[in-house]
DNA sequence: CAGAGCAGCTAAACCGGTTTATTGAACAAG
DNA sequence: CTTGTTCAATAAACCGGTTTAGCTGCTCTG
């Protein structure tokens, strides 16, 4: 009677039939006569029978579950948007499948540990890897306890596993040349912490941008993605003797605390400096001055990865999957650099795209050609 | 010689035991001999055996993993802090246990199926029921399902599951008290979406604070926990015909919205509105002002909660807990009201608590008596 | 010194599915 | 009227643990 109770036994004798043929009909295998089928499944259904996965995965030799592990300080979690919404990408891929999302939150010493107990207890068909690292030591580990993985960016260009990516550089270039076209010609950046692949991209993409337009190398600081670094990043570079006249954050926590920063130092923001993160946290529409930053669609790389990852984990090929790049996200927190320290910038007002005010539908600049 | 294929029949082999010695000797029960179990740990340890958890989960019945539905659409999700530090709670209590966590994000109208599901494929030994409303119907669900589960703040006198609770009053109270002690007389209240047992509690705690010290009932605004939502209401308390010279919100992401839609308005914050958050995200110190909000051990929640629950699946009775309250902590977004509306606030200067700055080593301000 | 009691261990059942080997019936071909 | 195929369905083995019932040999008791 009670819920859990009723098991394939039951359902089987309900039917008249033997277990083996109910799990025939409910697997949709051949060797059951379509009437047979039918009946078998609506006595399921009459029964609200539905098969205990944890004898499923006993038999199968299957978990039935993906993994996630999170190898970060608790503050740095608490502060990124990321991960809420890269969850509901995966939950919104697992829904109405038959695989469930077993999460590990681990300091980041223990990372390793976490992977090696979800193998050991069989609990996960495959794991999730996000916060890639360049040289990422959970790729020879993952291959050692010959688990299915999908990075999300490409470790290595001889990792194994299959990556799921989302091309950070357009929107940081699409930022640089804005910036350098309203005039500015010292552009500094507030970088994550090193190691990180997307921390190299948008560092490497807002370096080369430099470059290209033939101007000398910016400011660079290393921040690590928590409010606090982006306030002493900024008060580092506003105090410097060389102070820029616009900061490309690798993150809109980081941005948002360059904001307070900067004002507290009395420089206003676009006036004196301008600013761009990246994320386009559902704050950033919403302080003051709205922030210019890269939007990217993390819900759907959540989706795409786990797509792939269950690709990957039924035993089929994967190739690898590049979702949409990000965007730039123009609002007002960028502008032509101050007269007093600068020539004057060519004034192409026509030029520029317009701003969006708060209002949720901010203008998208496309990635460059 | 690959990881996961010994299983305890090896070990029982290589011990010259039986696979039921390997098991009592494992699970610490009596009837096997002292140096027996010795030898059969030592070959377990050798051979690199660990249980299978799916075949323990079978053959015990249980499903060795905890459950959390989380129902928020992504992107409150995303901007919420809570979760990502709950989470980070949970996981501490439950590295070195024998669970994982199992996560299941939906959509709201999708809950009782999240919760359904996880039942119905045996998926988990419990759940944690956060968000929790004041007639909350995943009570008498959970109930019929049979599910052991711990409320995060007790939902109704009658719910028949330990609550593990934080109280948000004394902060709110303390808030409240803060700017009447400055002088303010037009206190407003951000609150969050209506039916949400926290929400009621602040909402009350905000609103019996004026009322004690003989205040005229505040303005109320409902918002939504969002930034677009926290903005808004700001603006329509700040052009309302009765502005008011405090707003306490119901969370840090709707305050340093409503902060930025005060400058937008022209209103300066401390001098014209004082601000209180709620929430103490990593950035309400790196906003400018530095927000005055009320802050919780949200990773201490997440593990009594979770410590509850394992008590409570193993079939020990388990009372409700209480986790300390939430506490204000000053910054400095909140100031005396402005001189043209209201006579000068009695300057008690030496009454009032050092402020900290962008430091992030606030003073913290007890729960009042 | 037989029988009770017990510690220490084994064999086998069991959890609830999936999967393989086998049987039975229906039907076509020889 | 056999014989050979094919399709449908079943019985039983299996996944890898836990748990119960039972067996052995030893000690203790009367």
């Amino acid at each position: 009677m009670r819920s859990g109770r009723i098991t394939i036994a039951d359902v089987a004798r309900a039917a008249g039939v033997s277990k083996g043929a109910v799990s025939f009909a409910l697997n949709e295998r051949p060797g059951v006569a379509v009437d047979t089928r039918k009946r078998i499944l609506q006595t399921a259904a009459d029964l609200g029978w539905a098969p205990n996965q944890r004898a499923r995965a006993l038999s199968t030799s299957r978990a039935l579950a993906f993994g996630l592990v999170v190898a970060r300080p608790p503050e740095i979690l608490a502060e990124d948007a990321f991960f809420p919404a890269f969850i509901a990408g995966i939950e919104a891929e697992l829904v109405g499948s038959e695989y469930a999302l077993v999460l590990q939150v681990v300091t980041p010493d223990q990372e390793h540990n976490g992977y090696r107990r979800l193998v050991r207890d069989g609990r996960v068909d495959g794991v999730l890897l996000t916060d890639v690292r360049t040289d990422d030591s959970r790729i020879p580990l993952l291959q050692s306890l010959s688990l299915p993985a999908v990075t999300l960016n490409r470790a290595q260009p001889t990792s194994p596993f299959p990556a799921v990516s989302i091309d950070d550089k357009p929107a940081v270039i699409a930022a640089v040349r804005h910036l350098i076209d309203l005039g500015h010609r010292d552009i500094a950046h507030v970088a994550g912490p090193s190691g990180y692949v997307h921390v190299v991209a948008r560092r490497t993409a807002w370096a080369e941008t430099l470059a290209a337009a033939g101007l000398p190398p910016g400011s660079l600081v290393q921040g690590d993605f928590s409010a606090r670094g982006g306030a002493s990043a900024t008060r580092w570079l506003l105090d410097g003797p060389h102070r820029p006249t616009a900061i490309v954050y690798a993150s809109d926590i980081m941005a948002i605390a360059g904001l307070a920063a900067a004002r507290e130092r009395g420089v206003d923001v676009p006036r004196d400096l301008s600013v761009v993160g990246f994320d386009d946290t559902p704050l950033a529409a919403h302080v003051h001055p709205a922030l210019t930053t890269a939007r990217a669609d993390v819900v759907g790389w959540g989706r795409a990865a786990t797509r792939a990852l269950a690709r990957l984990a039924s035993g089929r090929a994967q190739p690898d999957v590049d979702c949409p790049p990000a965007e730039l996200i123009l609002r007002h927190s960028t502008g032509p650099p101050p007269r007093r320290r600068r020539a004057a910038a060519k004034r192409t007002a026509a030029e520029r795209p317009t701003r969006t005010g708060l209002s949720d539908r901010p203008q998208k600049q496309g990635s460059p050609a």
